[in-house]
DNA sequence: AAGTGGTCTAGACCACAAG
DNA sequence: TTGTGGTCTAGACCACTTA
């Protein structure tokens, strides 16, 4: 095993109060920031970094560990630690849902994603009736049965957002709604061919870490947490037609709105 | 040190392919979950759960990391592993910055946070000019020097939000903006009396892990996420007035944003 | 003083990846 | 086969909290 070369990170300081791993875990991110190691780079492997501080290898497994907590390197069993690469963004801008969108054959992912350059494919969709939670149902006006559309959206074979979309049972059954494919421009469109014409949405916001099933619908490296958006869709009657439930991968999105000054 | 009570927590499952601190994560997840720990709860300390499991101390202190990873517990030296509760979190909805919010004389963070019952603080207020980074520079259209108003805001105590509002010299020079209290209804309408009538706003959402100087600042938990949104400000005639960096602890807002179906 | 979590050591054996 | 990270043990000493 090669020493590390020289003046790539530097010695402890044995008279701080910072803990060991922690000055280890401040070098390497300092390293990282610096770009001494570039995205993709792998890091020193433990062994190295053991010989280099004359540290035992939990402590430099410690220090790695906070820096995969701060989300800056993944670990690949077998083949080393790497500075994690940020992975292309979804930008959703606030007027995605414009009415004119809707023309077309296609899903808003997918002319969105081709025109950005990326392969969009969409998994896992799943259609069926169910009992609301008491927050979906609160949100749609109390709706005792609902229509679920669940469905997995991946970008370049990697999944970056799971949604699920709640319709009250009684404007979805028996209408193109309840298909797996609703047909062009998709439920806000068959909406308003069934004379709900579409008024405003709504959109909450929040982030947080992933649960563990979260962490494996979206394969969320460790480090990650998601954007959870719920949307209601609201009809010009002011009536709720439709909650959608989303999970995002965080490294994977940047949201835009536009808000008036009004 | 007394034993835990019977049926609180399972058995481990030698056979299972599960890491055996996977194993003990998961049960006291479930716990959790399912509420036989409530918000604030004390977990079993570390010794017990060695002694319950038969396992080493590493092992307990690696399942306790998951979920310390996960933002559901968080650890008091001396004290021990606590169910960690949901603070009350702030909404911000997309009407926020609607000109009649902008007549009165105080802060419209001051203003929501007391209708909410909490009691609001900013702190560490600084203005200077400086020269803009190169992102901030290209949002507000190219200017080479900016003034930066940077705060910190709490509520109850606790900073949830540090901002750094950033407005064209040219704009702000010898104007009430430059002062540490540029008056009643903020930057914005001393923009508006300065001629600079606000059309609207952009706003771009991120979300990721903090960095160390975001944990220190925003005393975040570990396992919570920040949310990371840049806004700018037009005026009628498309110039960007001011650009605002906005870091929020994640747990402690929910945004709203309302969209036309236009 | 007793109990708690925080840090650190020096090993061991395993599973995965690459040559 | 060698090098990598993943899991686990059985200790040790420390710092903080509570009583």
């Amino acid at each position: 095993m090669a020493a590390l070369p020289s003046g790539l990170l530097g010695a402890l300081d044995p008279t701080s109060d910072r803990a060991v791993f922690r000055q280890i875990a401040d070098q390497l991110r300092e390293a990282i920031d610096k770009g001494r190691f570039r995205e993709g780079d792998k890091l020193p492997s433990e062994a190295e970094l053991v010989d280099h501080y004359s540290v035992s290898r939990m402590t430099v497994r410690n220090s790695l560990s906070i820096l995969q907590g701060e989300g800056l390197v993944h670990s690949e069993h077998g083949k080393g630690v790497f500075v994690r690469p940020r992975p292309p963004v979804r930008r959703l801008a606030s007027d995605r849902f414009a009415r004119r969108h809707r023309e077309q054959g296609k899903s808003a992912f997918t002319v969105e994603a081709e025109a950005a350059g990326s392969r969009p494919e969409v998994d896992r969709l799943e259609v069926k009736e169910e009992r609301p939670s008491a927050d979906i149902s609160v949100r749609l006006g109390g709706p005792r049965r609902v229509l679920a559309r669940r469905r997995r959206y991946l970008l370049d074979h990697r999944p970056v957002e799971f949604a699920v979309s709640y319709i009250p049972l009684d404007l979805a059954r028996d209408t193109p709604i309840a298909e797996p494919n609703p047909g062009p421009g998709g439920i806000y469109a068959r909406l308003e061919e069934l004379g709900h014409r579409l008024d405003h949405f709504d959109e909450e916001i929040r982030s947080r870490m992933p649960t563990p099933s979260e962490v494996k619908t979206l394969q969320l490296a460790s480090g990650v947490p998601v954007i959870h958006l719920i949307r209601t869709a609201y009809d010009t009657e002011g009536r709720a037609v439709e909650v959608c439930d989303t999970v995002m991968a965080a490294d994977a999105y940047v949201l835009s709105y536009q808000l008036p000054a009004t």
